[in-house]
DNA sequence: CCGTGTGAACTACTTCACAGCC
DNA sequence: GGCTGTGAAGTAGTTCACACGG
């Protein structure tokens, strides 16, 4: 293939476009069809700068003197971040939060479609999960394959979570959501995200303290 | 001499003291008394270097050719996240979410109880989770000063995020974990951190076309 | 005129490299 | 000798301010 630059999108820009789209979104529901850097801005909860510096990222889409065109902007972050394909997702661990997760409303919209929930704990096997059933964690790369998954969200303890990671890695799943408290090493290609609750409350205390 | 006598921990920094103080207990339980940056850093998945120099904001707890005390530099670095002193938390919502945050090992270690769990629907109020019965959120001011709350998550729909945000505030409840899918306003003197799961997965999406 | 698009200035954060001390 | 602690250098991200074009 030939090699286009690599242009890749700053990290936090890419966040934030994901804040635009929402806040698109709602202004479309609002019935607007056209808007400012200014409204849309306040919509996401950034400021205007930033936001025009963000989109010149994707081209020019919006017109000098009056603004951008609602569904448009919408549309081309949409298909920037890949939205317009289907996405496949797997939840690893049938516990409180992967059972949580799999029926959130967040994961289910936007192209997000869960299609297997997994775990190891044999009294879990079996068990209904909205619409799927926990399948042993065993069969991994059976159900990988089976539904063709490419994202899959790490719902286990701490200790389990490494070794998941190195058998996605094996079964090309190259993008992992990971709730473990823990830092994980991932192959070269393989994208990694963690959310920590509880260094996220650890935040919060020192906050709280401090103000 | 600067200005202000309280120079507050950069926000990057802070996120890291919370990883080194777990990757500090997993030295602790492998019977370790002593570490170096080097081992530490590699433990919580950072370099050495931001390491040593997050440890300087906190003064010098380390030896000059040896290292650091693991129980000292936990014990340093708890204190000064406020770790030492309890926190109440009471979840808003008692959806799945709710409902799996309430159990999360995560949150209910190192300090953080969670004392209440509320709801808007009738249906819900009653209800047992863990321990704890689901209480009338119109109730939400009585079981903030019964339990003295002082950290709130929300986990309730986007929509009704903003007006809980705002009855928090006005009961003093300083800090909110919002798992709500919308830029929250919050009055001067509130801290909040938003968890947004359906923004992480847009952005491995977005990775994963990339890669 | 008005709001976009963008270089330039600024701020925040990370890495380097080595002086300082045990 | 070896590892910490830290200025200095480097990089990433944000805000400013204004030229540009509908």
């Amino acid at each position: 293939m030939s090699e286009l630059e690599a242009r890749v999108l700053p990290e936090a820009t890419l966040a934030r476009l994901t804040q635009y789209l929402r806040a698109l979104n709602a202004l479309e529901a609002q019935g607007l069809e056209r808007t400012s850097s200014g409204v849309l801005a306040k919509e996401a909860g950034v400021n205007p700068s930033i936001l025009r510096k963000d989109l010149s990222w994707l081209g020019s889409y919006g017109t000098r003197g009056v603004g951008y065109v609602v569904r448009e902007l919408a549309e081309h972050i949409s298909r920037t971040l890949g939205l317009n394909q289907d996405w496949k997702v797997a939840i690893l661990g049938a516990g409180n939060l992967g059972r949580a997760l799999s029926g959130y409303a967040g994961f289910t919209s936007r192209g997000f479609n869960v299609k297997a929930i997994l775990d190891v704990d044999p009294a879990l096997i079996g068990e209904p999960v909205g619409a799927l059933r926990v399948e042993p964690i065993s069969e991994l790369a059976t159900v990988v394959a089976r539904e063709e998954i490419n994202i899959a969200v790490l719902a286990v303890p701490g200790d389990a979570a490494q070794d998941l990671v190195d058998s996605l890695a094996d079964l090309s799943v190259r993008s992992v959501l990971s709730f473990a408290p823990k830092p994980l090493k991932v192959p070269t290609g393989m994208n990694l995200r963690r959310v920590d609750l509880s260094t996220e409350l650890q935040i919060l205390a020192y906050l709280a303290v401090q103000g």
